[in-house]
DNA sequence: GTCTATAGACTGATAGAC
DNA sequence: GTCTATCAGTCTATAGAC
């Protein structure tokens, strides 16, 4: 097996590890093993535990956020520099609800970490998570220029609580299956989305009205 | 020291550990040591960590679910017999939230624990969330009889949205502090239990009137 | 680069004196 | 009930042969 072949190997096993038992419940035994390589060759390639941890959450990190970016920009370029609202919503929880819920496994192991590193917080996670802000912030910044009137506030909330929705669902659609009996649909991914855009939307443009 | 103030410091030491650092990184060492009681002390009164855990869980689960009911009760019983959509909705969330955000450090860590449960699935707990899906199936019922018209789909997401907004801000609070520059004030819990529950039954009420 | 073997440091749990 | 001492198991990390 070619070097790279060890490291990809080790790379996505950990990951799909993780995102499936969370970081304490798998060690690097239980990854050499689904990675079929040796105990050693973490330590060679990574260096710890801690690091892999790092560079898969390093990696993800940037291409989720390049995504979403991705997904801003388009919106804005075809809203004239202003994106609408919905656009913008939908730029900021279309990747990672896709990703997740949606029929791809690869992305779906990629997103499900992502969303346990956010939430276990190791130490090596907790120092990158601050970059996380400023890009979120920058979030918050198109959705004042398509929404000028309006409280940043209540931008900031609505921000916050889109994500609320978007991580929730992913973490616990079990419970909302069963709480529904099976009457809220987990696979129609874009009807979730255009759920939360939805409620988010409504909730500025309403408490806009309430304050005229 | 008598036997039930030994049990008493272990559960509340344990559950002040768990809810600041999860329950991975606290060790039954870490435990007694802030308890200041003997190591063999939690297998003498617990049988296991996992016990210990499971003993935290229920408890606080039982008392965080009273709760809720006693508030829902008294929302049915104000509004006689059919209570308001707003009240039944800040029954589910007003508990957790005041718990965390409020001034009370003691319950502080009781719904912090609480949190990190629902998240770290550890074994023993598990087991127990189940019986959380017919808690919340009864709150879901209330907002039924409150909002005859609506559909039980719609309800569904409101109840599930509306418990990660809730979660979500205890959670990651501090991502939202930054993000807004400090704009978002964490202390005034009303006033969020007041956003959350507007922005839920703005959900409803706005959905219903788009299919009208 | 890959492997075996093992060091060294934890963990939860328990036996037995008091 | 409380304690000390310790067991057996696990973990990460590494030294050294190939």
């Amino acid at each position: 097996m070619a070097a790279d072949d060890t490291r990809t190997a080790i790379l996505s096993a950990a990951e799909r590890l993780y995102a499936a038992r969370g970081f304490a419940d798998v060690t690097m035994r239980d990854i050499v093993a689904a990675a079929d390589v040796n105990l050693a060759a973490v330590n060679y390639h990574f260096g710890s535990k801690d690091e892999l941890i790092a560079e898969l959450f390093v990696t993800r990190s940037l291409a989720t956020n390049r995504e979403r970016l991705n997904e801003l920009k388009a919106a804005e370029e075809h809203g004239g520099g202003r994106s609408h609202i919905d656009a913008i919503l939908a730029a900021l929880v279309g990747p990672t609800l896709r990703g997740c819920l949606g029929p791809d496994k690869q992305r779906s192991d990629a997103a499900r970490f992502m969303i346990r590193a956010s939430i276990e917080s190791i130490p090596p996670i907790r120092k990158i998570k601050n970059r996380e802000v400023d890009h979120l912030k920058r979030f918050a910044a198109a959705m004042r220029r398509a929404l000028p009137d309006h409280d940043a506030v209540d931008i900031d909330w609505t921000l916050h609580f889109a994500l609320a929705m978007a991580h929730q669902t992913i973490r616990d659609g079990e419970r909302l299956t069963k709480m529904s009996d099976g009457r809220c649909d987990l696979n129609d991914v874009q009807a979730i989305i255009d759920r939360i855009v939805g409620i988010s939307v409504q909730a500025l443009t309403g408490r806009a009205k309430a304050r005229a």
